[in-house]
DNA sequence: CCGAGTCGTGAAACCGTTTTAACTTCCCCT
DNA sequence: AGGGGAAGTTAAAACGGTTTCACGACTCGG
């Protein structure tokens, strides 16, 4: 007597079982199984018992243990440098929401950065069984950063994931990897022609990144708007401070502090935009009547600068669901394939034509 | 002859396993997991034979059948309504930090304020054995609310989980689950309090919520700073327009309409401030000569708005952090209890004394 | 020289689900 | 009456790891 705890009941701890729902509707846990997966036919009368049981007994299936058996959850991983910049964050929604449409799981992690970190990640991911891996955003592309991708498309391909590039490049053709960007030259081209056609001659971009194919396609824009309009190469400046807002702010600071030889400043982002504008304001300077600002993503708090912020509108959003809309199309068609998003400038009150002193 | 394409090769597609590794170092699976995972002592010349197999396949364990029998990997999930909130991504920010710092994994969903898609998101967690859920944001508090919180709680409880409320209320005491949020009601005590003493008298809340007990308990802290300061309890006045830019634009934008009858306007956060302020430009008016205004959370780009917005500090990245630092601290404490985060206001550019015409 | 302990290793059980293959019934058709 | 399906159900075999248990080889002390 007594050895009635001994019973298999539900255990006091832990989840409940697909075997314990089949005990409670007095089947067999095949049975049970197809009768919640609707993956066979199970007559009505059956299937309303198991699922009565579940329902009862609140149960949730053991997906590690459908994974292992099955194909595994469609699971998506996004990964981003940081979540709190309003550009990645914007990705990553397009990416959570196509997924989300599509009844995957969406993970996204942040690195910071940190190549280490992103390498662990994508490993991290490889452990998961994550059937679609999306790295986003610009970066040095050195001979560790090609190297780093090509082991990551290999892996992932040759467990049949796929690896989507935003923005970022593909180290070689016969890598199965997408790519999916911006045309930067394209958006870096016509932002800088509307401060020339605004009558600009010497504009300066603040925030390149040497190596960062992101910044270095908009470098080449820029210098390409120059050259149309008939700008001498000389008259060109660049400053490599990196994005940011701290960075916009401190070049920004150093560069009036100088005898000032611009009316108007490309800035590499919007984040660069909203620091160039801040130390503008600091050294008792107006926008745009005494220097004109453009910036680059049209980040949702773009409008609100002061002054609302002339930009190139890099719709972000779409970029994240387009990059699993292409990745989930065909497989075949996948691998080295590239393709890039149209852009378009919006413009706002940060641009006036030079001042007359000029 | 030629049948020896049937013997157990690396399989032409799909993972590496770890019975290929112990194949390839000559032992047998049981000596490779244990040389993998150095669980248990494996002699320096043998686990060194493992570790070579394994990274010559490039070998990654499978993380369900790891999680089948082992407790399963550490795994936190933050629920937010949207990614791109700057608000939002700062906590989700917080939480990833603190479960990587941990060696978690980080999982993030967004609801997109939809009651449904929070409980599929919660169910999917619970499926994937998810250790810890966080659930940020405040809600309209109705009894659908509570019961479904109640259900999350047990649910996750009975499997060993934890369940983490971020500025949304517990439902009963005895519920197993964690409160993490900021005081509202004194935050916006104080930030009332600093218009009040400027000289304000006639101020609007803008951007209630009626039920959504974050917003309520803003509002009862102004009007609690209102009756501090012996303004007749008359001279309070709640739009209840809700959060986000576009409703802090109409609303302040119809507000203007009437025959204006306020000095300052407290936002309900800073989203609201960014539509109010605009509004207010585009009405001709300028803040802070003729209205002051005053927002809340202080996300990254306040500083950027014109003029810079005065706000009231909510640390979100911490909040997070705290979240899941508390939840993992001890187990017993857990049920029920209940943390405070402190806030302090930061001043900016957007409050001056009212017009002297008043 | 022998028994006890230690060390290294492997076979097998187990985790929770899906799926295959087989086994009953039961019914219909010749 | 008997055979061929079809329908409903189940036992058992995967899936890919970890862990327990047992076993053999070696070392060491008496």
């Amino acid at each position: 007597m007594g050895n009635d705890m001994v019973s298999k009941g539900p255990a006091a701890k832990g989840r409940v079982t697909i075997r314990e729902v089949a005990e409670r509707a007095g089947v067999s846990v095949a049975t049970a199984s197809r009768a919640l997966s609707g993956n066979h036919p199970v007559p009505a009368a059956t299937r309303a018992r198991v699922l009565r049981a579940a329902r009862d007994l609140d149960y949730v299936a053991n997906a590690h243990a459908r994974a292992l058996v099955g194909g595994g959850r469609k699971m998506a991983a996004v990964v981003v440098r940081q979540v709190t910049s309003p550009f990645y964050a914007q990705v990553a929604e397009g990416v959570e929401a196509e997924a989300a449409d599509r009844g995957w799981l969406c993970v996204v992690g942040a690195t910071g950065g940190d190549p280490q970190r992103e390498m662990d990640f994508v490993r991290l991911m490889r452990e998961e069984g994550a059937r679609l891996v999306i790295l986003v955003g610009g970066v040095v592309e050195d001979d560790a950063y090609r190297s780093r991708v090509t082991h990551y498309a290999q892996a992932l391909d040759a467990s049949g994931a796929r690896l989507v590039l935003c923005g970022r490049p593909t180290p070689d053709p016969d890598v199965p990897a997408l790519v999916v960007e911006f045309d930067n030259e394209a958006g870096a081209r016509a932002i800088t022609g509307h401060l020339l056609s605004a009558g600009h001659r010497r504009i300066v971009f603040l925030g390149g990144l040497p190596g960062n194919t992101a910044l270095d396609a908009r470098v080449a824009g820029y210098r390409a708007a120059l050259a149309e309009h008939g700008v001498p190469l000389a008259g060109a400046r660049v400053v490599d401070c990196g994005l940011g807002r701290a960075n916009g702010l401190r070049a920004m600071g150093e560069l009036l502090k100088d005898t000032r030889e611009f009316t108007a400043v490309v800035a590499g982002d919007d984040m660069v935009a909203a620091g160039a504008l801040r130390a503008i304001a600091d050294a008792g300077l107006r926008v745009p009547e005494d220097v004109s600002v453009v910036g680059y993503n049209d980040i949702p708090l773009a409008e609100d600068f002061n002054p609302p912020l002339t930009t190139v509108r890099t719709p972000a959003e779409e970029l994240g669901r387009a990059a699993v809309r292409i990745a989930l199309r065909d497989p075949e068609h996948a691998a080295g394939s590239h393709h890039l998003l149209g852009t378009h400038i919006v413009v706002r009150r940060s641009v006036a034509a030079p001042p007359r002193s000029d």
